[in-house]
DNA sequence: AATTATTTGTGCGTATGTATC
DNA sequence: AGATACATACGCACAAATAAT
């Protein structure tokens, strides 16, 4: 059995989430609660000052007491917050950095402040910190997906911030199983072109690596075949090699697969990369079987990273819009945050012609 | 003449303040104080009840009343903030990010949050910054310096901080006019180790190039400095440069300069140069007037970055412990959040030889 | 393990003070 | 001036949790 001034302060509470009340009517007094509710004054006295002490009401002497502006569902996390949210997979990666800048600059333009998580690519990590995110009064969430290939268990904790009404953008990848918002890269577009210029510059046995557990990697994938497929050429898996992304105890591992996929590339001319870092640890291992790049085999990777740009063979490389990426993305989640609906959206790249890539005469 | 139920705030409040009694002490019960002070129940009980609300006491159903923990003055900011404000100069340079991470990871495991802000190198947005910060209910600040060898405008936010008891750590640099705790590299005994490993490669004529506006360019010049006096070496004002960091604007002032510099270098057979970017850029610059590395000139860098390892010639650099840097920052700013005091540490940091560096015999 | 005393929580009735309209 | 409404204050009764016996 509910306090009777608790039976009080929900009926109260009820009026106002049914509307009776509105925000600045007076609600009825003293006297006449004790008549409608049948209970004593101190009984409704006692609720009316716990509403008070809840902020629902406020209450003047010799007037009454008045509903006050805010609604009651949205006073539990008032909507004037200004901290979103970013959780990413991984911070101290290429793309991360250039990313986070131009993110910053939109959202701090606008007052809004940051708080940062990684995941370091764990889905468990990626449950506590959604855990601790809904506990929190946020404007938004903006969420760099971990393992994005792959079935993602936290689905509902999603759907869980999205149920509050905070709006969730997903960058760089999302997960295909939910219904999300998000800003990505056209990967399967920007692989097709990767690979369309090397048939262009005469290559017709071509390779790739990909990483096996994010988006990205399976996208890629996808234009790299649509694009053989296309132009009528043959895929031999042996060209194909798949990676994970290393943890501390993967690398031992990689490398040996690594080691293993370059003994087999014979017949192969080039290669599709998926991204800088992987073509440099590729290129140290072909180093190591006295095969030059590009003379013995070109190679086209994505992302257009310094790195890769200052390599000893600057690797040519589909572009990445970093720090617009970033930028775009801020703004859409402001948008979000002003009430409009979200957006899915592909941003197309070109490629960035350098030095990894050898014209084959046929 | 004062409410009765305020009178027993106060006379409770009193006992407080004199120390009669103190945080955990149970509160005189309630017919007790009925008899001392010759109120009725409901008084007594207001006033439990309000002391209650403002979070002085703390009550139990068949136990009584207990004072709180925290005294009665900080009682306005409760000190139960578990977010770290990690204020920045620039997040997409080589090492931040690892940095970054590794104080993520000590402050996540501890349940603390980190929010994020970056000055871009601007003092008037580290005040804009420091502004925000002020108001909100944080646990403890880190700091990386913006144009840390000038002097700060901003000293009073910081004052202002510690006078909140939130505890202001600053790593990589400091603010030398200003009393600070600090995590940072030992910068002028890592330059004097840099130009130490080139006298004992036999070289005598050595330039370098630092930064002008941060505090770690001008302790990387005294180690200089101070290397090139104790071995009676000659300093050559000509091979020495002096580069303020990039903004939109100075990027191709710095590059005419570099030129300038690159054209007055002749006899000089080493340099010392601020970090791996700098020295890249350099290389950029050599190699446009046909002078090779290490063959022409031999050049030691600092920070130890990827982009160091993976360039044409791999750059000799003085390490920078850019996680564990992180990690150890994180775990001095939990110390301080504890209580305890503050530190003042430079880390010391060896070298790392690649192939920038060609021994002369002499 | 059950009992008892203590202490806080809920609830009613009544009376008086004081601000608002 | 009077009606209305909230604020302060006293007294009583019983419920429920706690701690000591």
């Amino acid at each position: 059995m509910k306090p009777k001034y608790q039976q009080v302060k929900d009926y109260i509470k009820d009026q106002i989430t049914s509307e009776k009340l509105l925000p600045g009517d007076k609600v009825m007094s003293e006297t006449e609660l004790i008549q409608v509710l049948d209970v004593s004054r101190h009984t409704v006295r006692k609720a009316l000052n716990e509403l008070s002490m809840e902020q629902v009401i406020e209450t003047f002497k010799g007037k009454g007491s008045f509903i006050k502006d805010m609604s009651l569902d949205k006073r539990s996390h008032n909507r004037q917050s200004k901290v979103i949210a970013l959780v990413t997979a991984f911070i101290n990666d290429t793309i991360f950095p250039e990313l986070m800048n131009g993110l910053e600059q939109v959202l701090s333009e606008e007052g809004y402040s940051i708080m940062l998580y990684t995941t370091r690519n764990r889905v468990d990590s990626e449950r506590e910190i959604l855990q601790k995110i809904y506990e929190m009064d946020l404007a938004g969430v903006i969420v760099e997906p971990t393992k994005s290939a792959l079935p993602n268990p936290n689905g509902r904790f999603y759907e869980g911030l999205k149920a509050k009404g905070i709006p969730v953008l997903f960058i760089h990848a999302y997960y295909h199983h939910m219904d999300c918002d998000y800003v990505i890269v056209d990967d399967v577009k920007a692989a097709y072109e990767a690979c369309s210029y090397l048939i262009n510059k005469g290559h017709r046995k071509i390779g790739g690596i990909f990483k096996s557990d994010d988006l990205q990697g399976h996208k890629r994938y996808e234009g790299y075949l649509n694009c053989m497929i296309d132009h009528g050429l043959h895929i031999n898996e042996d060209h194909i090699m798949w990676q994970a992304t290393e943890d501390e105890h993967a690398i031992f591992n990689n490398k040996m697969l690594l080691k293993d996929f370059v003994s087999r590339l014979k017949g192969c001319s080039a290669l599709v990369c998926y991204n800088d870092e992987f073509a440099i640890d590729l290129m140290e291992e072909l180093e190591q079987e006295a095969l030059q790049v590009p003379d013995d085999i070109s190679i086209v990777a994505f992302d257009n990273t310094k790195l890769g740009d200052n390599y000893k063979v600057s690797i040519t490389s589909m572009d990445h819009p970093k720090a617009y990426l970033g930028q775009h993305a801020g703004r859409q989640l402001l948008r979000m945050i002003e009430g409009e609906k979200g957006i899915q959206e592909a941003l197309e790249v070109s490629i960035h012609e350098k030095s990894s890539v050898k014209a084959l005469q046929s």
